[in-house]
DNA sequence: TTGTAAGCGTTATCAC
DNA sequence: GTGATAACGCTTACAA
């Protein structure tokens, strides 16, 4: 195993009879050099088999041309088959390529994990930290942002802090599909909420409340975690409480699939009996029994549009937080 | 926004009246520093909330202390919900925390993403390449392993390439569950195979293969590409040409449960008439209709070992490949 | 045990 | 347009 050298900037200069200062304007493309000159430095490059080294270079432009995405990592729930994550990195992913950035990830599970996050982060070891979802009031988001650190959050911080988010519309897709509900004549409408300690559990329960109120109808509410476990514990305990529900929406697509096992079970049937909508439309949503009625959102987006919001902020640029459109998709559950 | 200055060492030397090299080696652990020294050091560095220069540090160490993972995105397959992906990427993560290591994630779909992916590795700016389940012969992890770069491949690389690998057991999980299928009596056992580029999918089909030879029954097979809508058209057709068949193994659980819907639209019951079995045991898997008996291989372990085996190639120890157990879990769909 | 000093490979500021 | 040269922040012989 050769520990190869690998070539310089200094070797490539001399190689192609220029100086050192000459080979770096030409790899980093400055016009200001003569095209002869230019080729040279090219060809020996090539030759050469030249490749940058990237410490020397952020040592001096104080850039990494990296970024994090910080994921909490609960325990079980992240990378279930909920998607969501894996939708994020994706996105971020795409955008960075474009950008010819790097993507650092990190898991944020543990109280170690969530130091070791704040070190490398307010280290500078990284030109700006995207943060997805996090559970409670995480102050870090907020305090990465103070010291100046680009930050872009997955939805609204809890914490209030001043920090550029990319949310979806929870509220409006919930409302969709609570109406869709009431117009097929639903009027024991129930749902299925999330955690309350993270954003989209908290909207996706407040449109609900709202469109529900509107109708001047009761309110039926079980509380989950987002997990097919939780739904199926929170549907059973809907139907203990309130016998003659007619509807059910959940806050995420798991739960909703778990309810319709559970409701299944219960003898109900679907639509039926009970219509049941859920959120996210994950793959499995277009294969349950019978296939899910959901309400879309765009998650590959949604990790996009932070990066690119990231990226123009580390650029210096001043930016507005976004919120993507859902989008209900009817299939035979509702 | 107030470009805070980070302290340096020579601050923190300052702050503790000692000198650099004093510092450096608090910082790095020396055992060889005076107890009393080693103190006042520690505190200039906390009050200072001192945090090093990874770049500074690299160029002269020759380290990154990252390590790249590198995954193909086969467009829409990877980050569908069959969690491959994601639970390798778990696995990394939990291994390098371990390691106060980071994960750069690369996305090599594309061929322009495959050349980022060689100029970036080949640059030394990682300290070892992790590549997750390959599409054909990919050169890439042999002409690293060349370089003298620590490789470390999920599964056999095709092209035979001299790269130590983790694998799970695809042919004895398959055998073992072609087996659980003769003894329950079936005896037109068909298989929708996967991709046959791809180690997983050829060798899931072999497992298939010597099985049913060995119980000398006939080979009915049709392929797909792990994705459900594949499964759905490999499942169709499989019907068409053996109406008489009595058992389908699906090398994917993705598969699996798209040949089960497609199973209930043909009016066959699962598994009066026939028996399905996948394989993964993802989460879904225990939430179909019926709930699917399938072989689960232990992904996030993969992701583990990989990452193990590569920090202690890295770290110059010779290692060899592993291949991880595989367990049927029986549901009731066989 | 601690300090001095020489790089590590770039980029950037100057002159020329 | 091109070339010296001084940083960038750290580790590590080597000296003391």
């Amino acid at each position: 195993m050769t520990t190869a050298q690998r070539p310089t900037l200094e070797a490539v200069a001399r190689r192609a009879g220029v100086s050192r200062a000459t080979v770096s304007r030409v790899v980093n493309g400055s016009t200001t050099v003569a095209e002869p000159i230019r080729d040279a430095v090219r060809r020996a490059v090539a030759e050469l088999g030249y490749v940058p080294n990237l410490a020397a270079r952020s040592l001096v432009t104080q850039r990494t041309d990296s970024i994090a995405l910080v994921l909490p990592e609960a325990a079980t729930r992240v990378f279930s088959d909920d998607q969501v994550f894996p939708g994020i990195i994706r996105g971020a992913a795409q955008e960075l390529e474009a950008a010819d950035k790097q993507l650092v990830l990190m898991l944020a599970g543990s109280p170690a994990g969530h130091d070791r996050v704040e070190r490398y982060t307010t280290g500078r070891h990284v030109d700006g930290v995207l943060f997805a979802s996090l559970h409670g009031e995480d102050p870090l988001p907020g305090r990465l942002a103070r010291l100046g650190i680009p930050v872009v959050c997955s939805g609204r911080p809890l914490d209030g802090a001043d920090v550029p988010y990319v949310d979806v519309d929870h509220v409006g897709g919930v409302a969709t599909a609570v109406r869709h509900l009431l117009d097929s004549g639903r009027r024991r409408i129930a749902t299925i909420a999330g955690p309350q300690d993270m954003v989209a559990g908290i909207e996706r329960l407040a449109g609900y409340r709202n469109t529900v109120a509107e109708a001047g109808l009761p309110e039926l509410v079980a509380t989950g975690d987002f997990t097919r476990e939780s739904g199926a514990t929170a549907m059973r305990q809907l139907l203990a409480e309130h016998p003659d529900l007619d509807a059910v929406f959940a806050a995420s697509d798991l739960m909703a699939h778990a309810a319709l096992r559970a409701l299944r079970e219960a003898g109900r049937r679907v639509p039926d009996d009970v219509a049941v909508i859920g959120f996210d439309d994950i793959e499995t949503a277009a294969y349950t029994e019978p296939p899910l009625t959901t309400v879309r959102q765009p998650i590959v987006q949604l990790g996009r549009q932070m990066t690119r919001l990231l990226l123009r902020l580390a650029a210096g640029e001043a930016i507005e937080s976004v919120v993507l459109p859902t989008e209900l998709i009817v299939r035979e559950s509702a």
